[in-house]
DNA sequence: TTTACGCGATGCGTTTTTTGCATCAGGAAA
DNA sequence: TTTCCTGATGCAAAAAACGCATCGCGTAAA
């Protein structure tokens, strides 16, 4: 829209902390842009940004102003989706913050599904952790996030969530795949694979080993599951998982074991959006899709 | 502020119902905002408004796109308030709706005492019943309203609650003065001024009347107090009014009287504002205000 | 039926606004 | 000190918005 390009300027700027930098960005020349800010610096009566040598930052009002235009670009969102969806055809973009397990099966599955439906429908997916996650939630940069990992923030509604037992990969060669459940004092002796500390898993994990004070050998820290998984074999290693990111484990001669729930406290994977918000048509109908589809995939969904 | 520009014109045309009223009423030619519209429309992928013969009316598109630029109107008021509020000196605009009652003596003075604190505060009062107030709350074309009527739209949040026992005002000669408490059969056989259906005041008397089955004699019907109150004493007549509105009375020789509550059921006063709304800081600061206020002088306000 | 009037849409010349270029002033780092 | 970056500003060119005149179309009065 048009009329917004003023709020979007200032978006930019705020963002890239710079002037100069930000009209590069936006294909203009830095004293249009400059002049754009000080044009509704003037008419808001106050400045927004504070000139430092060499950057430039927002001031208390500019957090403020900020707050305000990204909150409209959002309604703006939610609106025209909401008209087009007038039109019988849903159109519309639904922006996910997610970590790393659902967007090894589950999310690229639902999605899919969805823009079957909805070809109109566009989607952009952003890994990431928890804070993060929910700080995109908070400055609009996301519509929806996936979360495997406890709620820090409490301007995040949680729409469900899905309890998630952690299990064991591992060759089905090991040793210890001929048990069927395993304790954490099995791990003793084995080489294993931890996630980095950021994910939910590691952290879990880590409560679980200090509480037994089992004494383990990490051979390697990765936040890639996808290298984690091909290196087990060679090293004959032990990695971990949690349900929504196991896929075919079979074809690459692994095999997933759960962790017994009394050592490993059973973690648990939050669908969430910002509190207050009205979706735009698209995020919310796709939320009810995923909502179902964890409750009917992994059970016991809770809305909440 | 300038971006909003096109905004402000749509939400005129809309309401005028003909873009050449509107622009008449703009200082700008038809042909300028007929563009502008046009251009709006042109980005959002489809007409807001159905062009019938003589006028133009929003269509299901164009209700909420409307409801989305009175949103950002007030939004941006909020943040503008509260961007002022920065700076020390307490800005902004509070617009009320209220019956005839509470503009008697209540709002002047509360207003004046407030401004007497924060003169950059401006106001804007408009005189309206129940059914418009509500329609303006939801409009944001009025930020508080005080009604002394049901509420009926569940989008308004009543933030305090006073009761109000009916008064029944009178020449300080006529008979029923020497009554401290005022029945409805009392009424039968004297001349009555009430005041237009729509009032608040009137429905109770109503339904009381009606409840009781007591003949009257309505010699004068108006949405004036003032009028009422100067004209009692030539007829000799009775008029009603509500605590909050009993102003001066001895000076005009006119005493009041309450009405008996096993008669006529307390009526209730709402001070109301558009549920889910963050009011911007002059407003939320002057609704504090006047809860307390109602407090003090006419007891239990209910915070709710 | 005809006429007159009001409405929104559009072509075109003019005015206003926005943009880009060149340049200045000032602080940070070499 | 010099160099290099930053944001701010004067001025001319480009772009957008505007007003005028006019069209087509419908309703309502004659």
């Amino acid at each position: 829209m048009r009329y917004m390009t003023s709020l979007r300027f200032i978006d930019v700027v705020a963002r890239e902390g710079s002037i100069r930098k930000a009209a590069d960005k936006l294909a203009i020349t830095s004293t249009a842009l400059n002049r754009r800010i000080l044009a509704i610096e003037d008419e808001l009566g106050q400045p927004l940004f504070e000139r430092l040598p060499g950057v430039v930052r927002l001031n208390t009002a500019g957090e403020l102003f900020i707050q305000h235009v990204r909150s409209q670009f959002a309604e703006l969102a939610r609106v025209q989706s909401q008209i087009s969806d007038l039109t019988g055809i849903r159109r519309g973009h639904v922006r996910i913050a997610s970590g790393e397990d659902p967007l090894r099966l589950f999310l690229p599955q639902a999605v899919s599904q969805y823009r079957a439906l909805h070809p109109a429908v566009t989607f952009a997916l952003q890994r990431c952790y928890g804070e993060s996650a929910e700080a995109q939630l908070q400055s609009l940069d996301a519509d929806i996030a996936l979360i495997f990992a406890p709620i820090r923030a409490a301007h995040v509604h949680v729409a469900a969530t899905v309890r998630q037992t952690m299990h064991c990969v591992m060759p089905d060669d090991h040793p210890l795949s001929r048990h069927e459940l395993i304790r954490i004092r099995d791990l003793a002796g084995h080489k294993l694979c931890l996630p980095t500390s950021e994910s939910g898993i590691r952290q879990l994990l880590d409560a679980a080993l200090l509480r037994r004070g089992t004494e383990i050998d990490v051979v390697l820290e990765s936040d890639s599951f996808e290298f984690m998984q091909n290196y087990l074999r060679f090293e004959n290693a032990l990695g971990f998982q949690i349900p929504i990111a196991l896929t075919d484990l079979a074809e690459m001669g692994l095999v997933a074991r759960p962790l017994d729930p009394a050592d490993v406290a059973p973690g648990t994977l939050h669908l969430c959006y910002l509190k207050g918000r009205v979706l735009p048509v698209a995020a919310a109908k796709f939320l009810d899709e995923i909502i179902t589809s964890l409750r009917d995939n992994y059970g016991e969904a809770v809305d909440q």
